[in-house]
RNA sequence: GGCGAGGUAGCUCAGUUGGUAGAGCACACGACUGAAAAUCGUGGUGUCGCCGGUUCGAUUCCGGCCCUCGCCA
């Protein structure tokens, strides 16, 4: 009984309204005598300061259901999944430990998949190795560097796209410091198996619906000053893994179009990866109210 | 009203010396192992403004008409 709680892990796209489940959820399991926490797997909520931006829960909302990893990160400063896989473990860990059932929150699949499983992410480059990689990529052309990674190591070429300068350059530089590229097989990206017994709830709505709630709410954003944010941060220093979120460089140059197609674009690639996850329950929100999607979820978690 | 430019994919445009057409973006689907809100792959878009003429064949040439923009009146 004290052992049995399941990991609630809830996943969904941006804007289908996983904080107001999360929040309602967390007042119903209390109301049988849990004390919820969620764990944020989301890789932007982690930098401070650009709450807006990055749309993390707002006060009242964190003051029905406390957030961790969430606001931690200098924005000057970079992070990966490789940072966050420990602390997402440890929170877990820890919140069962003291009987409380972790809710893992969030939209990012890679880090979704980090919290719940033991991913064998290979080490971080020295930065300048990347830096040079990274020249060499630029100068010379990502074909002619995907020559060169297959001559070195044909089966990891294989399953890179000659275009895709960031896995390219990820290989060689892994290559250089004496690492297997990532290899494929055994991965623990897709398994069913979790480190810890855990339910998997997947948040959708219909199309049409998803991309006017993300329209609305980069308005909203923008309306609750996400532009300043990103001009003190600017001004302050951000890192390149902070500068990737969404609106940072539209709101620098004031458009909202932008912010608004990138976001919808982000929205669908999360859809893709929602529909790989294996053992995920699909929990249609297109014209509910938050509260019975909850109680759904709830429902079924017995 | 006159002159000029233009009307081709949802948008911005390219093109066809006459054999019914193509890029980017959007959109849909997919991949994804320390950048993942990143990075990348695949795909269909279509009365080529309308009517007529020439032609075996017209989106392409010719005529007329309609519409848009600019300049002039």
């Amino acid at each position: 009984m004290v052992s049995a709680m399941d990991v609630v892990a809830l996943f969904g796209p941006t804007g289908v309204g996983k904080t107001a489940v999360a929040v309602e959820l967390a007042d119903v399991l209390r109301g049988r005598g849990e004390h919820p926490v969620a764990i944020s797997a989301d890789a932007l909520q982690v930098y401070r300061g650009l709450e807006t931006l990055t749309g993390v829960a707002g006060a009242d909302e964190r003051s029905r259901l406390e957030h961790r990893l969430v606001s931690f990160v200098d924005p000057a400063d970079t992070f990966s999944a490789g940072e966050y896989m420990p602390l997402a473990h440890a929170e877990i860990d820890a919140a069962l430990d003291a009987g409380r059932r972790p809710i893992v929150l969030g939209g990012t699949g890679l880090y979704l998949r980090a919290a719940l499983t033991e991913l064998s992410l290979a080490p971080l480059p020295p930065p300048e190795l990347r830096e040079r990689w990274q020249r060499e990529i630029e100068a010379r052309g990502p074909a002619a560097l995907h020559e060169e990674l297959r001559a070195r190591a044909p089966q990891a070429a294989a399953t890179i796209e000659p275009t895709d300068r960031t896995r390219i350059v990820r290989s060689l530089e892994l290559l250089e410091m004496g690492e297997e590229p990532p290899r494929t097989e055994d991965s623990q990206l897709w398994t069913a198996g979790t480190r810890r017994p855990a339910r998997l709830f997947g948040l959708v709505r219909d199309r049409d619906e998803l991309y006017a709630r993300i329209d609305a709410r980069v308005d909203a954003m923008v309306a609750a000053g996400a532009a300043r944010e990103v001009e003190r941060a600017a001004a302050a220093g951000v890192s390149h893994t902070a500068r990737k979120a969404l609106g940072f460089e539209e709101l620098l140059t004031g458009d909202i179009e932008a912010m608004k197609r990138r976001t919808r674009n982000y929205a669908k690639r999360q859809l893709t990866w929602m529909r790989k996850l294996p053992d995920v329950t699909v929990i249609d929100l297109t014209g509910r109210e938050p509260v019975d999607a909850a109680g759904e979820i709830a429902g079924s978690l017995a």
